[in-house]
DNA sequence: CTTACATTCAGGTTTACCTCA
DNA sequence: TATGAGGTAAACCTGAATGTA
């Protein structure tokens, strides 16, 4: 409640939802780099400025997960460190988020760790990690995560903890909030792809319907006697020299080679509505 | 090549918290 | 002031995809 759709900042002039969510490929895990931003509010530091933004081909190359299987999730302000030694690390939570079973009973008892592993995290839980405790994000916290999805709608692990060292959280939460971040975007590019098609069916509908009254016009006027009185005959009749067809033309035999050899495509009244650019050039922003 | 495991993500759900009538 | 409804966001669950040993 607190945070609006506006407050979001979400740029939905974005691409076809057929492209930009198919699932048969999985997405892009960053975006390309001629449009990867500065890193905003210097975050990570000199250390990790080039390493932490790494293009999306080498997102999981450079991951050797399994010199880090099984850490320990208190252990994350060290993995940092680590990283500042240029040693590569998974996700803390990565063992919590694996398979079900196990995930699931690995997850309940980071919970009980958690306490001691945020700043955030409830000082005054008593250590009931039954029930999950909801915290909102701080509106620093949550200006730095959105300025961060600005720049790359997803992290890779080096960038997840130092996201999460810089904003005192735990990395399961940076990776949840984007997670969420990126389930927003989406919903709210669907309301406006839906909007889109709603206008679209509507100029369609309103298209149809003049050109049913069009017609009716026609009919009309095709069983009035002063439609042949009014209708004036073909002034002369053409041949094409090349495909030698006759062709009934008023004007000149300009004309019949255009009609024969051109074609340009009837402009079509719908075709006159949408016309024929990019899909986004029509939503709103 | 196959298999097991780790990791991440999307989609959906649950739940705590907040606002407002 | 209390309260219930509804909305929102954080947290969670599940299955799929992918990479690696």
């Amino acid at each position: 409640m607190a945070e609006k759709d506006d407050g979001l900042g979400l740029s939905l002039s974005l691409r076809c939802p057929e492209e930009q969510y198919k699932n048969v490929n999985p997405p892009p895990q960053q975006p390309p780099a001629a449009t990867a931003a500065p890193f905003p509010l210097n975050l990570f530091g000199s250390h990790l400025h080039s390493d932490a933004f790494p293009s999306s081909a080498d997102r999981n190359a450079e991951q050797p997960r399994s010199l880090f299987r099984g850490i320990d999730i208190n252990q994350s302000i060290t993995v940092i460190d680590a990283c500042d030694e240029e040693v590569i690390v998974s996700s803390p939570n990565s063992t919590v988020s694996s398979v079900s079973g196990k995930r699931s009973r690995e997850r309940e008892e980071n919970d009980g760790e958690r306490d001691s592993s945020s700043l955030e995290i409830d000082d005054d839980d008593g250590g009931d990690a039954a029930t999950r405790k909801k915290l909102r994000l701080s509106k620093e916290q949550a200006t730095v995560l959105e300025q961060t999805f600005k720049s790359h709608n997803t992290l890779n692990p080096k960038q997840k903890l130092a996201l999460a060292k810089q904003l005192n959280l735990r990395p399961r939460q940076v990776e949840v909030w984007f997670q969420n971040r990126r389930a927003r975007t989406k919903l709210k590019q669907t309301e406006v792809d839906c909007e889109y098609l709603r206008r679209c069916c509507e100029n369609l509908t309103e298209e149809n319907r003049r050109l049913q009254r069009e017609v009716n016009e026609l009919r009309t006027l095709k069983h009035s006697p002063q439609f042949y009185m009014n209708m004036s005959p073909p002034t002369t009749l053409t041949m094409c020299p090349q495909c030698e067809r006759v062709a009934v033309s008023s004007s000149s035999s300009m004309a019949v080679g255009r009609a024969h050899h051109q074609l340009p495509m009837p402009m079509t009244s719908w075709a006159a509505i949408i016309p024929p650019q990019p899909l986004d050039a029509h939503r709103p922003t």
